[in-house]
RNA sequence: CGCGGGGUGGAGCAGCCUGGUAGCUCGUCAGGCUCAUAACCUGAAGGCCGCGGGUUCAAAUCCCGCCCCCGCAACCA
């Protein structure tokens, strides 16, 4: 059997309610995702929450109610939000649930057993007020710790330590022997400059006393594990991995055919959390370098050139831009205007302008003539008896040079007329064209370039806008000579849109079902079947006879309704 | 000399690794069409590819220097 396509993002934390970079990473990883379905694979999309922690602590302390429920009710938002932009998962990864609890605990006491993880005394300057050691990023412009920290005093508490340094090597010759361990290549540079900087272990705990909302560990109940055992294990936690097997092949085989991978974060957690830590836990508990993860790290929404943040104020919120402009819209603004792994800059008119340009005009215009000249001209029926016809027999598989000489011969043209030849023609190039943009969209999608991927199904529709324009169906259907001509053009134009529609169900899923329904497209397919598959994706799929809906504005333009 | 990204027609970007007529989308202007969601099609205008040097027959693309903008710099999820 195929391995399973394994898809995971960073889990959220649950201290405040998601901004437009939460839906841009999970929208870019549902697109991947069902991209892989579309190829017919297995796959296993994860995706979750983070909601442990001292913030969640507080934040729930401070509306006095506790940390669990705080946490149910934000983890609610992101359940919504997901469900609202058509983001399906497979499995829902929460840090509260006991298979991770179970996971977590049972990671730290084997490599506590196998001595990677020791005690030891941590001094530094102390917050009373805000309760946390601070750092040199705390003091402000005059190296001063300012009055918003309140008393500060020195402090030393004992903590457990994982021997991450150990480990250092090992990752830089892993990262050297791997060339796309991340992914864009300047990040990968970026993190091993940082690797080679490398010192210290990593403080894996928080005594009770100042935080108990989390995993205790499991061989001193005093302490409760803190962020990084915690959050970055969900990914292994809910593929069914089973830390009391120290060897990777002796995990379970659903775990074995799920990991690897494909891992999509933001590019503020690649250093040092998931480039290092992530990667070096992973090696501490006995993955072989063939099982470590690959990285996908995204850019930023910036916003008029700055960075999003909420102390500025300046946040985008998803769920309004979703109401306001619809799923569809919102989710293919996010995945065209930017370039995967750098950052671009969020303009509300720009996705007007896209959805207007990209989708009305170009798609869902297509679309309506399309439909409306079946209608007008053939009461919806699409026929393919033109293939009967002298010059429409060419097989479209075998079309040679000696076909288009004769396409081209000037007997030829004078016998059927250069409009029938234009259109032989089409129709004899029609099965290539698809199949190019085919392979181009399944090469930029494995290059994780979507908007390159989408500009395929748009070069496809284009190729139809202008053949309307070119052969003008109006005045075929003014002749009845022409008949065959114009039954050949509504079936390619039919057909066409067919093709389309699979090629953008992965950013657009609701449009896609919306060409299919329009086509009267039903799959009568059993079980569990995709109703889009790239397999399905070649000229000619339509039978004869087939009746097509009526048409429908599929994407409204924007600038009508606001 | 901390690390990294960027500086390309009015706007947003691609091209740079693997040198060889500067490409895409939007916008602008002029035509065409009427099947269509005032959509669609054709054509045109508009760029000394941040600056200075070098290598080369040839540089946006390679090398050196400089200027400007933006992130990150370890307890922050």
């Amino acid at each position: 059997m195929p391995k399973t396509f394994y898809i995971t993002t960073a889990i959220d934390y649950t201290n405040s309610a998601p901004h437009i970079g939460h839906a841009y990473e999970k929208v870019l990883a549902d697109v991947i995702a069902r991209y892989h379905r579309l190829k017919g694979e297995e796959v296993f999309f994860l995706t979750g929450v983070d909601q442990h922690g001292q913030k969640v602590q507080q934040s729930a302390a401070k509306e006095g109610i506790p940390p669990a429920e705080f946490v149910k009710n934000t983890t609610q938002k992101f359940v919504d939000l997901w469900k609202k932009l058509d983001v399906k998962y497979d499995e829902w990864a929460e840090t509260i649930d006991p298979r991770h609890k179970k996971v977590v605990q049972g990671m730290l006491q084997r490599l506590f057993d196998e001595k990677q993880i020791y005690k030891d005394k941590q001094s530094g300057y102390y917050s009373v007020r805000q309760e946390q050691f601070l750092t040199d990023k705390e003091r402000d412009a005059n190296g001063e710790f300012g009055p918003e920290w309140g008393q500060v005093e020195e402090r030393e508490e004992e903590n457990y330590y994982f021997k991450l340094n150990q480990h250092k090597d090992w990752l830089l010759r892993y990262i050297d022997n791997r060339k796309d361990a991340v992914i864009p290549d300047f990040r990968q540079i970026e993190l091993r400059n940082a690797v080679e900087k490398l010192s210290g272990d990593l403080c894996i705990s928080r005594p009770k006393s100042r935080l108990d909302w989390g995993i205790e560990l499991p061989f001193d109940k005093d302490f409760v594990t803190y962020v990084w055992f915690d959050a970055l294990t969900n990914y292994i936690s809910f593929a069914d991995y089973d830390p009391s097997l120290s060897t990777f092949n002796s995990q379970p085989s659903t775990f074995r055919d799920r990991w690897p991978a494909l891992q999509i974060i933001g590019k503020d957690i690649l250093i040092p959390a998931h480039g290092i830590y992530w990667l070096i836990m992973l090696h501490a508990l006995g993955f072989p370098d063939e099982a470590m993860p690959q990285l996908l790290v995204h850019g930023w929404w910036n916003l008029g050139g700055a960075k999003m943040s909420k102390s500025a104020g300046n946040v985008i919120d998803p769920n309004a831009l979703a109401d306001k402009y619809g799923v569809e819209a919102l989710r293919y603004y996010l995945m065209s205007d930017i370039a995967t792994g750098k950052d671009a800059d969020f303009s509300e008119e720009r996705l007007r302008a896209r959805y207007d340009s990209d989708l009305a005009n170009n798609i869902g215009n297509l679309v309506n003539r399309a439909l409306t000249m079946a209608w007008k001209y053939r009461d919806g029926t699409l026929t393919t008896s033109f293939r009967n016809y002298e010059l429409f027999k060419i097989p479209r598989t075998t079309y040679s040079a000696e076909d288009r000489n004769l396409l081209t011969n000037t007997e030829v043209r004078k016998e059927f007329g250069l409009e029938r030849i234009k259109i032989a023609l089409h129709l004899a190039t029609a099965d290539e064209g698809v199949r190019a943009n085919c392979n181009g969209f399944r090469e930029q999608l494995d290059w994780f370039s979507i908007s390159d991927a989408c500009t395929h199904a748009f070069t496809l529709a284009t190729s139809r806008n202008r053949l309307i324009d070119d052969v003008q169906p109006w005045k075929l259907a003014k002749d009845s000579n022409r008949a065959p001509d114009l039954d050949a053009v509504l079936y390619d134009l039919a057909d066409l849109l067919r093709i389309i529609a699979i090629l953008i169900s992965p950013v657009l899923p609701k449009a896609a079902h919306g060409i299919f329904d329009q086509l009267n497209w039903k799959m009568d397919l059993s079980g569990k079947e995709e109703r889009f598959r790239l397999d399905d994706a070649n000229w000619g799929g339509l039978p004869d006879g087939h009746v097509v809906g009526k048409p429908v504005p599929l994407f409204p333009r924007i600038d009508a309704n606001v």
